[in-house]
RNA sequence: GGCCCGUUGGUCAAGCGGUUAAGACUCCGGCCUCUCACGCCGGCAACGCGGGUUCGAGUCCCGCACGGGUCACCA
């Protein structure tokens, strides 16, 4: 066989060499032990918590080495592709603050080593493909679907490995005429890898997560070019990240399995693989048993539903570094004001085997992230998922900043913050007794208490109420209000001998409480009252009191 | 079915031949306290099974079981 005149059978187009290619793609200049990196999705229009897992980690590890974190669009399947399926990408990831160094941008590209859209590489492919024709390493195929079902049928009859490889690689050895003919009648054809592979062979791989691993080599004639001349995800892996100079490739441990195909490749074409992090896979319940995360089956990892419920960016972030570095957790205890970027990240910490996502974990996080921000952040992040998601919230919570963000302070800061919410959904119910518009009393006093005293309560506070008393000063109010309808204002005394009074000083409050909040929880009560204005407590006590 | 990866409490996980088998989340008590939250103290709860190797095994080896992944002109 002619290989030479196969190639160019197969590609008149294209002229380009490898070496011209090569030319093209210089060998990135770097600090010592720089590290490149990519995130590369498939324009699916649907992005999941496994995006960002890995995404995090790239950015990590290219970062924090000096290095580059670019962005790779795997658009090689036209069938899946949605439309605005890159927007989707690019935005995601500016949510969640990862900055490519280069790579595919919302007008075009930035960066040297591109394009970064895969298929606006098709000449590139292309090209080596042909290389690898002329050296016999590649040939054509004509098989066409109905027959390689056909076959994957008859191999499961057989008990035999599914797949296009030795006996079974019908076309790896076609008469050049019978080629030509075929090309001439305009059959559609892939470009598959003329493997020299044997299972009887073992090759050894080191996987920078699972450690030493060993596989039979591949056997398989994979398809290196699809019939419409777009490659592969193999094929162009193994060509863009050579082209590229990405020195770890980091992807779900569901790629283990084609390993052997990709590092058979790499040495097919001369060149060094790059080193590999297969990450471990994040896993749901699923009745009894985990699996894997399904972009089909889970729409409730689907990042949009965390961005809809309201979980800040920057808790998602902490919580998947959680589950990316098992000593992330202890740092963070013992560093717990410090920006995660000087967390040292490392592969060695990865997990072996796939974690469960545990929603109250990240609840748990959450809750923490939030309670250290100040009340200008907590009201920025808030009113901005408002106006997306609860836009006559966001009126509410806009209309006097000031007092929102007074709203948002109570109990912020020092050295027991609150963790009231977890996520900006839970916002409205915890503040809604400070607007009028979300206030819907539920006036429910302590089972103790007389109607007469209710009253007594109400009415006597509503008298002494003043909003320049100091907290302490607030409080020997209530207690000389709770002393004067004959309740103990001292706790102990109370427990000491309940018989002798009415009720206690906490009683009283509650009182209180359920008048100005219309619920039996909330924070601080004199923050509360201070928050509100000697003018809406006294409103709310008068209200009650014609009430109950 | 073949191949590959994995298996420590409900979840996430330390552990690298000798430990009372850490810690975090959840849950349950208690304390603090004007409620809640926070915080603090305490509790429940784990090395898949069977063989080896060894004075000694969660840790090493071999089987088995179970779970997961993969076997496309999808990535």
């Amino acid at each position: 066989m002619d290989y030479n005149a196969l190639a160019e059978l197969l590609f008149p187009e294209i002229t380009a060499t490898p070496e011209e290619i090569e030319a093209q793609y210089p060998k990135r200049q770097l600090p010592e032990g720089a590290k490149v990196t990519r995130i590369a999705p498939s324009p699916t229009g649907f992005m999941h918590l496994g995006n960002l897992f890995g995404a995090i980690a790239d950015e990590r590890l290219a970062h924090q080495s000096g290095g580059i974190f670019y962005l790779r669009i795997e658009d090689t399947d036209q069938k899946r592709e949605v439309e605005g399926g890159v927007e989707t990408i690019l935005s995601v990831f500016a949510d969640y603050e990862l900055a490519f160094d280069e790579g595919a941008t919302i007008d075009g590209d930035n960066g040297t080593y591109g394009p970064y859209r895969q298929r606006q590489r098709a000449k590139i492919y292309q090209a080596f493909a042909k290389w690898l024709v002329q050296q016999g390493k590649a040939y054509p195929c004509f098989c066409t679907e109905e027959e390689l079902a056909a076959l994957h049928e008859k191999q499961a009859e057989l008990k035999e490995n599914f797949g296009y490889y030795g006996k079974y690689a019908v076309h790896r050895d076609l008469p050049f005429e019978q080629i030509k003919e075929n090309l001439s009648a305009s059959e559609p054809f892939v470009l598959r890898f003329r493997s020299e592979g044997s299972l009887e062979r073992r090759v050894k791989f080191t996987d920078l997560v699972k450690g030493g691993i060993e596989f039979p080599e591949n056997d398989q004639d994979v398809v290196l070019l699809k019939s419409d001349g777009i490659p592969t995800y193999h094929f162009a892996h193994v060509v863009d990240d050579h082209l590229m100079g990405t020195t770890h490739v980091v992807r779900g441990e569901e790629w283990l399995a084609t390993l052997p195909i990709h590092v058979q490749l790499f040495a097919a074409m001369g060149w060094k693989a790059p080193k590999y992090v297969h990450t471990a896979q994040l896993m749901k319940m699923d009745g009894e048993s985990k699996r894997k995360l399904s972009k089909r089956k889970d729409p409730e990892l689907a990042l949009d539903f965390y961005k809809q419920q309201g979980y800040c960016v920057a808790a998602v972030k902490e919580y998947i570094l959680t589950l990316l570095n098992s000593n992330f957790e202890d740092w963070r205890l013992a560093n717990p004001d410090a920006p995660t970027d000087s967390f040292s990240f490392t592969t060695k910490k990865m997990s072996v085997s796939g974690s469960l996502f545990d929603i109250d974990k990240l609840n748990d996080v959450s809750k923490n992230v939030i309670s250290k921000m100040t009340a200008d952040e907590v009201y920025t992040l808030l009113t901005a998922w408002a106006a997306q998601f609860d836009s006559a919230f966001c009126d509410l919570l806009t209309r006097d900043p000031a007092y929102t963000k007074a709203i948002i302070s109570i109990g912020r800061g020092g050295a027991k913050p609150r963790k009231d919410i977890a996520v900006w959904g839970e916002a409205k119910d915890y503040m809604n007794f400070f607007f009028d518009a979300l206030f819907v009393p539920e006036y429910t006093y302590p089972a103790n208490v007389s109607k007469e005293d209710v009253q007594k309560i109400l009415s006597s506070y509503a008298e002494l109420y003043s909003a320049t008393d100091d907290n302490n000063a607030w409080f020997d109010r209530i207690k000389a209000l709770t002393d004067s309808i004959g309740y103990a204002s001292n706790m102990k005394d109370y427990k000491k001998n309940p018989e002798a009074y009415g009720g206690n000083v906490g009683d009283v409050s509650m009182v209180l409480r359920v008048a100005v909040t219309g619920r039996q929880n909330s924070p601080d009560m004199y923050e509360v009252m201070q928050v509100l204005g000697a003018e809406k407590v006294i409103e709310r006590l008068k209200k009650a009191a014609a009430l109950s």
